[in-house]
DNA sequence: TTCCTTAAGTGACTTATGTCATAGATAGCA
DNA sequence: TGCTATCTATGACATAAGTCACTTAAGGAA
């Protein structure tokens, strides 16, 4: 089961015992689409490491409302998780999956015991906190910076670059993502048709523009 | 020179015989209010920890417009300046000296080197990475959710927790920490004036909300 | 005192974005 | 084939915040 994922593959450069010691200690979890993988407020006592799918994180507001800020793909780590054993900590964010997931759970008791025998170990924690910390940035400047229109253009080349010409989203998905709403995009969206850029269909519209 | 600064108060927990690297290897820098501590785009050369003074975080534009993130006080260090040596990394941010202030640049090449030789330094580092990731949190999480109103009170009530109720700041400058314009502050601060919340004076003003 | 620089107050206006309401269009199912 | 749920389109309006222009006030320097 567990060699359906190939570890060393997903997460180049450790060291051989250590992705002996992640079979041996890792647990490995599905989770449907949807799902909440992390509340705001849990206490973390594993650190996840994503094998499949897309992991969504959202800041949480404290009526609930939810704030993304971005995906966690295969190979890489959920850096909120990576806590060092000697202090309980409680995630402050949100992670939930977009597609049904599969991610292996590692004790945090490992988390110790690793970093003082794997130098890889401890290059790939500081390596996640520092990958996290750059996603951050580009939210921010996302939101200090750009307008929508901006924002949503580069959403739209960052997709097509990942899934081709044809994307398959809906405008309130795409809203979503954006933390805007669905009849801003629509409207942004037909000004970009107008203006030749894209072709809208239901559920779906094509890139065009060169 | 280097002994005015006490590091085993400012950095606590961590080997003695890392203090004492520390005092051999580290340079101790200092620079005046206002100035360049790192520009973004600049190759990162050393680790720099804060030993007296307030440094500022930006996230700066392509046009050259800066966007406050937060301050990095004395005793902590600056995450993005913390790269393991294997490969040359360039700052995306931008850090300025908000007072006069001295901190203390660690080589690159000894990154590793403590890496491997002092635990306590690794987790030194994780905590850096982790507090500066919960900095933004918070960034993200203020201009995402609350409105300028939220955010002055939020922000005042802050600085009279440091300060106290007599606040020496000018309406510019709390904009420029807000991210605002110096017209919107005076306006909400006039409107917490009427309340009764406070007594602005020229340059500073008084709390008096209970 | 008088002058001048800088800070603060304020009305008028612009703008981006969000929200409401309502209508039209499309795909898939019965 | 027609029905219905779900997308999409769009006008009208609300609102927070930024900008401009100009005024008023305070404090230090001469």
């Amino acid at each position: 089961m567990q060699e359906q994922y190939n570890i060393r593959q997903l997460f180049p450069g450790l060291e051989e015992k250590l992705y002996q010691e992640m079979e041996t200690h890792g647990e490995i979890r599905h989770i449907a689409a949807g799902d909440t993988l992390l509340r705001k407020g849990q206490t973390i006592r594993s650190t996840m490491l994503i094998l499949d799918g897309i992991v969504k994180l959202y800041q949480e507001d404290e009526d609930g409302s939810e704030f993304f800020m971005y995906d966690i793909e295969p190979g890489e780590a959920c850096a909120v998780s990576m806590v060092c054993s000697y202090r309980q900590e409680n995630s402050q964010v949100l992670a939930k999956a977009l597609t049904d997931a599969t991610y292996m759970m590692i004790p945090n008791q490992y988390m110790d015991e690793w970093l003082a025998k794997y130098k890889s170990w401890h290059y790939f924690v500081i390596r996640t906190w520092r990958t996290r910390y750059e996603g951050l940035l580009n939210t921010i400047n996302d939101i200090a910076f750009k307008n929508m229109d901006e924002r949503l253009l580069l959403y739209i080349e960052g997709q097509v670059k990942k899934m081709g010409r044809h994307i398959k989203l809906t405008h309130q998905e795409i809203a979503t993502d954006l933390n805007s709403s669905r009849e801003v995009i629509s409207r942004l969206m037909k000004k970009m048709e107008k203006n030749g850029w894209l072709i809208i269909n239901r559920n779906s519209f094509e890139w065009i523009k060169p």
